[in-house]
DNA sequence: AATATTAATATGTAACTACTTAATTTTGTC
DNA sequence: GACAAAATTAAGTAGTTACATATTAATATT
């Protein structure tokens, strides 16, 4: 802040967020021109650049070509949850991790499942059930269909060592990736598994990949009562 | 991608990621210097640069000085959520929105609520329960704590006319937001106005505020069953 | 051989220049 | 006054130069 050392992009933006949480800058009010709040600050207008990308980014501002730059009237709240493989969730919680392969069969695929893949003409394909593990109590229940049409090789993995899980990850990049949250009762398997009662309200992790246009996999991960998702930051 | 026009920094971050999908460079493994894609891309070492940072921030390398970049080896899949204020989320659905106080009073902060502040004394705060509706149906039911020391104004506002949430949205920004997701069987109230039955499986958002250390406010936010999250993209 | 010092290296950052692009405002024409 | 063309504006992008910084590797010192 002092005049000692010259301002980097994100002492920039940090100073034009303070101004907006201020209300310096109130929602809905234009900004300066870039170049103006480089001269203010006494740095080149490119870093100003930076700052506002990054601010544009985070949804406080909103910026157009000529329009200029505005504090966004209702900002949202912007959430970000990283959701590494299984395993390394549970070993970064300091768990000892476990898995449990339940069932690997060649099934045609429910219209449940083929609508998350966007299909409309049924298929046959891998349907995986596992049950993952922390200190050894069950953490996630996963049931999952896999494209042996996009994926062959996944029907030489034994899944009973390695999880389809791990393995997609590690062997099958996808470019396209749906992810959605809701909660269910728990019933049948997944109280079986999860070893709890059924109408337990449970957490549920949604997973589609694509590779291109080509399905690849799509899971419900069925998460322990008590289960937690918390944002970044 | 062709000679004819100069490659942006969009431009060098989808071919780089394009070589990641395809496992030119693979989990582990060391990319070039930026300054050797730049000459190997034909562009500019800034521009290699910049599109490094958005693959870095997206997760799917990893940067150290000298140490160079390296693709991750555990790919996370990172999902980003918006929240929006209540009404907008409605009104995006093509819904008519609604919103129903329910209760608004002084209370004791419960243990549970401090823990979600990280506050040890207790203190009194506005205990406000409020209904979101969409199309007249139940949507969001809010149990909502407001700290009066960081915000005494929110005991002006009519909170009948206007919710707690958009009040605060719009009037009191935050420099830190905890957000998280789970899963809660309804009973009691939740059930009560969310017009279900107790022990239905429901998400819950909760989500608390600061400004610098001073707590503003925590929400849990219970969607109606059925209630989806999806990150975007 | 163990440790401290130095050099080399790849990324990080910022300034400046030059040009592009989208959108708005002004101007000109009918 | 209505509409089209031109000028203006502010952000977007890329290149170049210069230097900072963290980390590793090489070298010298004990």
């Amino acid at each position: 802040m002092n005049g000692q050392t010259r301002l980097s992009w994100t002492d920039v933006r940090d100073e034009i967020r303070a101004r907006i949480l201020s209300r310096t800058y109130a929602p809905g009010d234009k900004l300066p021109r870039d170049e103006d709040i480089a001269i203010e600050l006494g740095c080149a207008r490119t870093t100003v650049h930076r700052a506002m990308q990054d601010l544009s980014q985070i949804g406080l501002v909103e910026r157009k070509r000529k329009g200029g730059t505005h504090v966004m009237t209702d900002p949202v709240t912007r959430a970000t949850f990283d959701i590494p493989i299984t395993r390394r969730e549970v070993e970064q919680r300091g768990s000892k991790y476990g898995y449990q392969l339940i069932s690997s069969t060649l099934d045609d695929t429910p219209m449940p499942v083929m609508a998350r893949f966007g299909i409309h003409k049924p298929c046959q394909m891998l349907h995986v059930k596992a049950l993952h593990l922390a200190d050894n109590r069950p953490y996630i229940f996963e049931d999952r269909w896999v494209n042996t049409r996009s994926t062959p090789d996944i029907l030489n993995v034994d899944l009973e060592v390695e999880s389809a899980n791990e393995w997609l990850v590690r062997n099958k990049p996808y470019s396209r990736v749906d992810v959605r949250f809701y909660a269910m009762n728990a019933q049948g398997e997944s109280a079986k598994y999860l070893s709890t009662t059924a109408g337990t309200a449970l957490l549920v992790i949604e997973r589609t990949t694509w590779i291109g246009q080509d399905p690849i996999t799509s899971v419900q991960a069925v998460a322990a009562p008590g289960y937690q998702l918390t944002a970044l930051n």
